[in-house]
DNA sequence: TTTATAATGACTTGGAAG
DNA sequence: CTTCCAAGTCATTATAAA
């Protein structure tokens, strides 16, 4: 059977990756993909996969033709169910609703921005789209495609093969829909490859993920508040306009979302300069309107001002200056609703207790999870909690829309650590490890109480990192404070604390401070003691890895309820297992460890998993995989089939592009290590896939 | 070569103060 | 309500030392 009149579904995705893996030429490609090519792709195809399902597209001309994938009707009601929960809304805004409104219109929009939104989404630049509108105006959107199409051959001469394909991927066109569309049309013919982009593109893109504004923004009470608010400034400072900028190669496309038409804007750019800032831009159309407007002789005050100066405070009398300052920041707040959108972002609790911690009273006692969270395996996955805005909403939407768990460590152990956990757990009857562990310092480290001066108030810790403090600054601390017979001045103890607090150090001598030593670390998360010690790993090593873990209790909390649904023992399916943090806490819990496929990209991490594997008297299988970019359905399917499929996948993937502590690449889920999540969806979706048909 | 060390801010949130 | 400020964050990179 083919995959024709499927809805397609994230989960769909995935079972086309699965049929590349059954070694199929014509679908070589996607599996291909699946694997090397970044998986922030796999959001946007989402979006497509979704606009294709209801647009009802052919499904055998986005797989292929010869698939012996075999779908029976339980495979069927699974994906329908997958696509009830894909199209209901709960969280998200810009994705979903393209979706939805994709059929409504796949036709180009005559307006400016969204001509530029279009071609640009297609991932030609937006220089060359500008010049091609301007060149065959904005109504024939026919020539204007045919002008993109020459450039873009002109400019993709001599590609072959994965250079080809890296082509239009540079382009900005999906990984999956160019593999398809080079395998369609066959290598040698880039221009109809281009076009069947071009089609799929034209699906997926929707109006409602464009702004909505008028060519004719003159007639626009909107447009003209805002035109009129940017004509009113007359000095911009630039660093805050460049801040509000979306990218810094799409001044074009910004300009019209503002609702400047593509002619003024590219009148504008042409004049000042390709380094102009938005700020002389606007600056310049601006002046230009002006002309225009005493041209078309409108005397009149222009009526748009009076928007923002009725929420002036006039009781106050302020100068010109406060006066510009107010208004650029009215204005940078409406510029920032503009970029994004009133979508609301999932709020963190406070307190972050989650559904419930042992320490306090349960607040959530019952939850209803999205129906197509409800079947099996369960799975629960970890990152984070502070990652920068819509990644959470974006986690959950990918993991079926159920609500994040946000929990903070400290109602746990010792030490800070604000995670969110998306799971799919029933969360009564939770139960904690025994016994609880110390939730002070000085109960952790009874050592250090003697030494604690009485002007450090800490009583927890914070998140403990990667990273350590170090000597020299313990030095300048035992230095700054050692003069002093009694307490330092305000000060010093001011500067004493904030390095404290950013390093997590604790006292250990007169006037001497020290970062935790990796035992420390290991108790406080709830290891065993030596759990990351010999083997070859070095000092620095271990913090990275424990660094990088689970707190074992908090984790243990939420799995404990598996200990009656599972009686004899599960089967674990652990991504990105690091040292083991989930392993550890079902062991401590008494849940038997029957199969245990262990995903781990680092070996001395996968040593310490063997070693407390061996030292712990395990009864059960433990399998190594090195990557889980290797992990494809062939794989996946030869294990399940050898025990019956997984009861739990676990996995909380790099949040090296998301924490605020990285100071160089923290670019979201888009970023190199942590689009490693939608690995974790892609398998999730693997294994559901092949537990329902089995 | 491996390991340890030091230098390197941005971004978000909550809460106090006005 | 706005404005301001304090606090906190599963880190990366270049360089020195072993």
């Amino acid at each position: 059977m083919g995959f024709e009149s499927i809805n397609y579904t994230p989960a769909t995705v995935c079972v086309l990756t699965a049929a590349g893996s059954f070694g199929f030429d014509n679908v070589a490609f996607f599996f291909f993909f699946s694997h090397l090519i970044p998986h922030s792709f796999l959001k946007q195809l989402e979006v497509l996969v979704k606009a294709v399902a209801w647009k009802e597209m052919d499904g055998d001309s986005l797989c292929g033709e010869d698939d012996n994938f075999d779908w029976d009707s339980e495979d069927e009601r699974e994906i329908e169910n997958c696509r009830l929960s894909a199209s209901s809304s709960l969280t998200l805004p810009a994705a979903e609703a393209t979706a939805n409104t994709a059929v409504a219109s796949s036709s180009v929009g005559s307006s400016g921005s969204k001509l530029i939104d279009h071609f640009v989404g297609m991932g030609f630049p937006q220089k060359m789209v500008a010049e091609a509108i301007l060149e065959n105006g904005e109504e024939n959107t026919d020539l204007i495609l045919e002008t993109l199409l020459k450039c873009s051959a002109r400019s993709s001469a001599g590609s072959s093969g994965s250079k080809l394909i890296d082509h239009f991927i540079g382009m900005g066109f999906d990984a999956e829909m160019v593999a398809k569309a080079i395998q369609e049309n066959g290598e040698g013919n880039t221009d109809t490859i281009l076009e069947t982009l071009l089609t799929y593109s034209a699906i997926k893109k929707s109006p409602e993920e464009q702004p909505h504004v008028d060519s004719d923004h003159w007639s626009s009470e909107y447009d003209g508040d805002l035109l009129d608010d940017f004509s009113d400034i007359d000095s911009f400072e630039n660093e805050e306009i460049a801040k509000s900028e979306p990218d810094e190669g799409n001044t074009l496309l910004f300009l019209a979302r503002m609702g400047y038409t593509v002619e003024e804007a590219s009148i504008a750019v042409e004049r000042c300069g390709p380094d102009a800032t938005i700020a002389e831009l606007t600056d310049f159309i601006c002046a230009a309107q002006m002309a225009k407007a005493a041209d078309a002789s409108f005397p009149e005050e222009k009526p748009t001002l009076k928007h923002f100066d009725d929420d002036y405070p006039k009781h106050k009398k302020r100068s010109y200056y406060e006066y510009d300052l107010w208004k650029r920041k009215q204005r940078m707040k409406l510029e920032k609703r503009m970029l994004h959108g009133d979508d609301e972002l999932l709020r963190l609790p406070n307190p972050m207790i989650g559904f419930g911690v042992p320490t306090e009273p349960a607040v959530v006692t019952h939850r209803t999870l999205p129906e197509a969270a409800i079947e099996r395996p369960y799975f629960y996955y970890e990152n984070v909690a502070l990652a920068p805005k819509g990644v959470w909403s974006t986690i959950s939407r990918f993991l079926y829309d159920v609500e994040p768990e946000f929990v903070d460590s400290k109602y746990f152990c010792a030490a800070a650590r604000k995670r969110g956990y998306v799971h799919n757990l029933p969360v009564q009857n939770r139960f904690p490890l025994l016994p609880l562990p110390p939730r002070t310092i000085h109960e952790a480290l009874p050592l250090t109480k003697k030494w604690w001066p009485s002007w450090d108030a800490r009583t927890q810790l914070n998140c403990l990192q990667t990273c350590v403090g170090s000597a020299k600054l313990t030095d300048r601390i035992r230095k700054a404070i050692e003069d002093y017979e009694g307490d330092p001045p305000l000060s010093i103890q001011k500067f004493v604390l904030d390095e404290c607090r950013k390093w997590n150090l604790v006292w250990v001598g007169r006037n001497k401070v020290a970062p935790l030593e990796p035992d420390e670390v290991e108790m406080l998360l709830g290891f065993p003691r030596n759990h990351t010690r010999g083997g070859g790993i070095s000092r620095t090593d271990r913090y990275k890895s424990l660094g990088n873990s689970f707190q074992v209790d908090t984790v243990a909390y939420h799995l404990s309820v598996l200990k009656d649904l599972f009686p004899g023992g599960i089967n674990l399916l652990s991504l990105f297992s690091g040292i083991g943090g989930a392993e550890v806490a079902l062991h401590r819990l008494g849940i038997r460890l029957k199969n245990v496929v262990s995903v781990e990209i680092s070996e001395v991490n996968r040593n310490i998993i063997r070693c407390w594997w061996e030292q712990t008297n395990q009864t059960g299988n433990l399998i190594d995989i090195v990557d889980v970019q290797q992990l494809n359905a062939d794989r996946l399917e030869q294990l399940m089939n050898s025990f019956g499929g997984f009861d739990l996948v676990v996995g909380g993937s790099p949040c090296n592009n998301l924490t605020g502590s990285n100071r160089h690449h923290r670019s979201g889920l888009e970023g190199k290590e942590s689009s490693l999540f939608f690995d974790f969806c892609r398998i999730l979706d693997l294994v559901k896939c092949i537990m329902t048909r089995n």
